[in-house]
RNA sequence: GGCCCGGUAGUUCAGUUGGUUAGAACGCUAGCCUGUCACGCUAGAGGUCGUGAGUUCGAGCCUCAUCCGGGUCGCCA
């Protein structure tokens, strides 16, 4: 018996009865509903079909075969007695003849059930990753991913966009998150590093003269995970134009993802590209956020001044005091509370609240605090049946506590979400330099490639005092959607002079900007274009159109959040031999 | 690294104030059943209650320690 198969397990249909076919594939259920009666169910990658067995001989042949063993099996296409329309395939049967076991499953109880794999314990997923990707729900968001990132390929390379491969051993860089280390066999005592992302290499193509490059590149950074983080490694469609300005990237990117979106996405595109620009600072004083979650309809308000002289303790203190008001809600005294906690247990603050009766009385809380007040709560909105909550302290930690009790308000109180749908927008004009919690000093804010906004002129300015370097913004936007930062990205530094000058605002000199840089300041002296570029990251995006809340639920072979692959047993102890021959002497491991 | 939640049958979970032999569903095994498709019915097997110590006449339950998992904060130029 040979194994090419005829059809697979989900293309037959009713033209086809009559036909003789051969499927292969696994063996998912045996169904006995009487003693000349039974019928199994038989998938591959494309469906599955049904198989009905009326012979004794034969049901005992499938009675002996284990649940998913490969089978393949020979019959004639037959019209179902009755039909099952939530099967694609549910109009036909196969009446086999023969069966032949191509691989045995040699377990008759699996670690879970195939089709509710997605209950079961995630270590036991993980572990058994082969078998997790067997239940379609699973195998659905690989084969997304795949066609996202086909359709990203071909998107960029129509907008004319050169994908082009970057080095996996390259060098250490010197900020940014922890490294991957490779150590040099040839090189005793020094090592290599896995890019962080190909940020320098691929400025260096645009100093070649490569002005459109794309790349679904690899990046790995040694930090701890998050739901919607994967340790160790993760993908960004990588991009970067010369003689390009902020505008022309956003473009690019306003063209290429709202298809996809639209294609593969389970929601609908809020709202029509340009996307919404909103600078960093308007983001921070209206949604408490960088990455503000637009389909929540709650904005913070600016209570400072009532805050503070309205007699409340707290308050009295307090930098900055915000509120949110949220129309509507009709949560217990309980939810209140809890949701008060959730905000602390996230924001590291907890906010207070009242809530405004329908006689328009204020109660809860810290009502008494703010009686008398009434008027001025209704400026911002308050109306009766509204429920406040105030944050207040350092401008940092209110804004970060409004914006967290802003998300959860808008989770919780019904008519304030509407959860489907994508919301993007741009978050422009970041700040370039910020005061270090640790060191008290001048710092960059995010990263060092960003152009100043104003160049060379802001920076002399700020040089003579006449312009505060915390006001300096940087030419870098965020794509964000739902809440979720797709992408970070800029208009890069590729003036050596400006470099030194913004190197100089931080302490550092030429000596140094050379030193971490050493290719990229280079190539920037033998005459650069200015370039920007942004990198949307592939695993986000896939999570967003699947509509999945954890990363690991759309990468193929996902490690678990101690950065472990359980599967392979990654990371694992190597043979002294190994060592030797890199050099590397093991002083400890947590095993001893 | 901090904080929160969890760990009981192959799987998902329940388990009262600390009290007899630790339960259910699904899965598995055997039998019955001629149109099932989450098939149905009957019976059965299956447990170091994560690990260690402690309190107690008695611990799945209380205490301490420890391991493992998830979430979150730190971190992620």
């Amino acid at each position: 018996m040979t194994q090419n198969r005829t059809h697979t397990c989900g293309a037959l249909r009713m033209e086809h009865v009559g036909q003789m076919v051969r499927l292969c594939g696994w063996l998912e259920n045996l169904r006995e509903v009487g003693a000349n009666l039974a019928f199994a169910v038989v998938r591959d990658f494309y469906g599955t079909t049904q198989l009905v067995l009326e012979d004794e001989q034969l049901i005992r042949s499938f009675r002996s075969i284990t649940k998913e063993s490969t089978i393949a099996v020979d019959g004639l296409v037959r019209e179902r007695g009755s039909k099952n329309p939530r099967q694609e395939t549910g109009d036909i049967e196969i009446a086999p003849t023969a069966v032949e076991v191509l691989g045995r499953c040699h377990y008759n109880e699996l670690p879970f059930e195939i089709n509710r794999s997605r209950e079961a314990d995630e270590t036991a997923r993980l572990k058994y990753r082969y078998l997790d990707l067997r239940n379609p729900a699973v195998k659905q968001n690989i084969i997304l991913r795949c066609n996202v990132v086909a359709a990203l390929r071909k998107a960029m390379t129509e907008q004319g966009f050169l994908e082009i491969t970057t080095p996996i051993l390259t060098a250490s860089s010197p900020e940014g998150a922890r490294d991957y280390l490779v150590p040099a066999r040839k090189h005793p005592g020094k090592f290599y590093a896995l890019p962080q992302a190909p940020q320098q290499f691929k400025q260096l193509l645009m100093t070649s003269g490569f002005d459109r490059y794309f790349q679904i590149a690899p990046c790995f950074r040694d930090e701890d995970a998050r739901g919607d983080r994967s340790p160790g490694e993760f993908y960004q469609m990588d991009m970067e134009m010369a003689f390009a300005s902020r505008d022309d990237v956003f473009h690019v990117i306003e063209q290429v993802l709202p298809p996809i979106f639209a294609k593969y996405g389970t929601y609908n595109i809020a709202s029509n590209p340009p996307f919404r620009r909103i600078t960093y600072q308007d983001s921070m004083e209206r949604y408490g956020s960088d990455k503000p979650d637009l389909r929540i309809d709650l904005e913070l308000s600016d209570v400072t001044a009532l805050g503070t002289s309205c007699g409340f303790p707290a308050f009295a203190e307090a930098q900055c005091v915000k509120a949110v008001v949220c129309s509507g809600c009709s949560l217990t005294r309980k939810q209140i509370d809890k949701l008060c906690t959730d905000v602390e247990v996230q924001a590291g603050a907890k906010p207070y609240w009242v809530r405004m009766e329908d006689s328009g009385t204020l109660v809860g809380g810290i009502a008494k605090f703010l009686q008398g007040h009434e008027d001025e709560l209704r400026k911002l909105g308050a109306a009766p049946g509204c429920l406040i909550l105030f944050a207040g302290g350092t401008k940092a930690s209110a804004l970060k506590t409004a914006g967290v009790a802003r998300k959860m308000l808008g989770a919780a109180v019904p008519g304030h979400m509407d959860e489907a749908q994508y919301a993007f927008c741009w978050i422009v004009d970041f700040p370039m330099f910020e005061i270090g919690e640790e060191t008290g000093e001048l710092e960059f804010c995010h990263n060092p490639f960003s152009m100043p906004s104003g160049g060379l002129e802001i920076l002399e300015k700020a040089e003579r005092g006449e312009v505060n370097p915390l006001d300096i913004v940087a030419d870098q936007y965020d794509l964000v959607c739902n809440g979720v930062e797709l992408s970070s990205g800029a208009v890069r530094n590729h003036d050596p002079d400006i470099m030194i000058k913004a190197f100089k605002m931080v302490r550092l000199g030429e000596d140094d900007v050379r030193a971490k840089f050493p290719a990229m300041y280079n190539a920037f002296c033998y005459g650069a274009p200015p370039h920007a570029g942004i990198a949307p990251g592939v695993d986000r995006m896939v999570m967003l159109l699947a509509g999945e809340n954890s990363i690991r639920e759309i990468i193929p072979f996902p490690m678990n959040k101690n950065a472990q692959d359980v599967m392979m047993d990654a990371p694992s102890y190597v043979t002294q031999k190994q060592l030797d021959e890199l050099h590397i002497a093991v002083i400890g491991t947590h095993d001893e």
